[in-house]
DNA sequence: GGCCGCATGTAATCTGTTACATGATTCT
DNA sequence: AGAATCATGTAACAGATTACATGCGGCC
């Protein structure tokens, strides 16, 4: 479960949550420009493995849609858990600054556009976490000025880059109607 | 090799330069105050198992030491290709940004310690390294302004991160000598 | 008597990841 | 003839992580 891994079925539980759609399908609107694709890349077999997870813990159903001449395509849809499981965490914002980088851009990608209105919401409730992280974080560094400058340096990084965050975070709210313009 | 654990390998290795060690000091030390707690944790256990895969690798070897009433110390000792590997890891900058939160980190820990003189250099490198990605990143964004918003917006997030480390990278070298102080 | 410190590991689990497999159709 | 697209997976590897195991001595 380590983290990155985690972060993508609910990705791809976002994906189906727009309409049902088949593995292979999936696979290409991973690749679409201004897609998850900057965020993540998957190989196809672990795409299906990850699908086949999701099947197994109730998040999605299947049914076959015969084809002539081609493979029967699976059709996947998301079941009552799976779009609670996704809309709860489509709504959280992340706990950890790290998750910043490719779980909380998808939350983005997501809340642009699937649940527009809330998409502000999501920004200030990471805002926040992350004012508070940046305070935690400060006050940290200040006990230790001067006397473990090895850890104070530490503190250093992650106080940059947090300020860095809310500074994006910012960007976000400014420019929100355009992100999700592209999408159906 | 998810690459935090080959990191934390040469963590280890960086603690044996200085002198040999057993592991259960490896493990006090890695608790120890202004040490890498702050960047890693390690359970026990994980770190024999690293140790024994060091020792597989012929970057260490072992002797032990006997003790009356308590299990033998295996006082663990870099070997000359550890020696190397070591030192060729601790003049390479990181090749990805999300590295420095932790590899560049465990660098400068060392380079403090174990190579005062030559910890400028690093930090330069890796400031050069780090305009690179800018630079390109910068190019990237400019590229798909307006027609990629969602892709835009991932790339102002690394802008920022990036900036943020450049301008740490200022930070720790304008407060050098500190760092290192409360070492060996 | 019970807990903590010392000092070591092994053995199993868990899970991410990928190499490989299949096979028909259409385009060049 | 050969490559690319469509469409699916399985089976196995690799390696991170941890639960568990051991056992003595000293302290409260």
């Amino acid at each position: 479960m380590t983290r990155s891994a985690l972060t993508i079925e609910y990705a791809l539980l976002g994906l189906l949550y727009q309409q049902p759609r088949h593995g292979y399908e999936i696979y290409q609107e991973l690749l679409a420009e201004d897609g998850l694709s900057l965020v993540w890349r998957l190989k196809q077999s672990h795409l299906y493995a990850l699908l086949a997870k999701l099947e197994q813990q109730n998040y999605v159903t299947a049914t076959l849609e015969p084809q002539d001449s081609r493979p029967p395509r699976k059709i996947l849809q998301l079941t009552p858990a799976g779009r609670e499981a996704f809309l709860s965490w489509l709504r959280t914002p992340v706990p950890q600054g790290r998750q910043m980088r490719q779980e909380f851009l998808a939350k983005l990608y997501f809340a642009h556009r699937l649940e527009p209105t809330t998409s502000a919401t999501l920004i200030d409730k990471q805002r926040d976490i992350c004012a508070d992280w940046l305070a935690s974080l400060q006050n940290q560094a200040d006990m230790l000025a001067t006397e473990r400058p090895f850890e104070w340096l530490v503190y250093q990084f992650r106080i940059g880059q947090i300020e860095a965050m809310i500074h994006w975070l910012d960007v976000c709210e400014q420019a929100p109607a355009a992100v999700g313009e592209h999408a159906a």
